[in-house]
DNA sequence: GTCCAATATTTGGAGGTTAAAGGAAATTCT
DNA sequence: AGAATTTCCTTTAACCTCCAAATATTGGAC
């Protein structure tokens, strides 16, 4: 995966770009570079979780759960929290529940609500799987923090700017 | 898809994450800042190629045919170029093909290459598609020239801590 | 009380990604 | 030559994402 070769395929195509439409390179290559350093940080995120039998997807719906009071949440709300559509929260719990680390049941309150609660065996699970996260630095470990922090600035700009969330007051 | 709710998931991540383990909340929220950002703005391109029929990872194979002096590429090749592995490229090739953008031979001089060819449609469809992205700034039109060049460069700095390319000299 | 509209979740389908396995062709070794 | 290895590509199998179309339940209007 990581070749490490002397070319780079993304400044390649900016300079392509460059001759081209020049006053649109540096967008196409802010997109790709986006679109790259996704892949290789979650390529490197799940080989650390692949120990515990989790994809970042489900580990990310595991960990919301232990974060709750009662561990647990309705499938929808799981779905705003993780900003995903619901049809991948149903996805993310059905393999979970399949190993018995998350349960399933109708709320009493609204039989429509379906929620969600972790088990003891997930609780473990979750815990195992965050220390392992958290020693590999989630794979950024070989970044000053001055160079992590600019990096979830920049990117909360970007979120900003697209109306992800609000400017800061 | 762009809720601009006046909470921020990864925001409430980080706090909860800093309760808990103090020194490696920044690490997650940059990871999870990388996610949202990477699918936000795969969202936008999306929407923007849609009129073409055109997904982010077909255009990608059919910007870099039409980059070519002949049009055509071998599969392997693609895939260095792409960054993408060699399963992504076969079926993004086959799609392409099928609405006659691309056409596939094997290579006269080593029967086990298969060529991949952009055809007079296929450049007519990449350019137009590059016309739009160019005119929706692939998305960012938000930002400041200097945000944009300042994320491409924290994310270069990733990518050579990450050992995807080699340290600038 | 009924009926209708909104809400919550699941299902099915199209695409994308990777890993693993297999066939065919080229190359290398003996 | 002949055999073994390597390379190139495709296929299959998991998973993830989203969308669109059911289903079921609630709640409000009449």
């Amino acid at each position: 995966m990581a070749a490490n070769e002397p070319f780079d395929p993304i400044a390649e195509a900016h300079r392509q770009w460059s001759a081209r439409w020049p006053g649109h390179a540096d967008h196409m290559a802010a997109i790709t570079s986006v679109m790259r350093v996704q892949q290789l940080l979650l390529s490197r995120v799940e080989d650390t979780l692949k120990p515990y039998g989790l994809t970042f997807a489900s580990y990310e719906a595991l960990r919301l759960l232990a974060f709750t009071r009662r561990g647990s949440l309705p499938m929808g709300k799981m779905g705003e929290r993780l900003m995903v559509h619901p049809a991948s929260v149903t996805n993310a719990i059905r393999r979970l529940e399949g190993r018995g680390l998350v349960q399933r049941q109708l709320s009493p309150d609204d039989r429509r609500v379906v929620l969600a609660t972790i088990t003891d065996a997930g609780r473990e699970v979750a815990e195992e799987a965050t220390f392992a996260l958290n020693e590999a630095s989630f794979g950024l470990a070989g970044l000053t923090p001055e160079q992590v922090s600019d990096a979830t600035a920049l990117l909360r700009a970007i979120r900003v700017a697209v109306g992800d969330i609000a400017p800061p007051a």
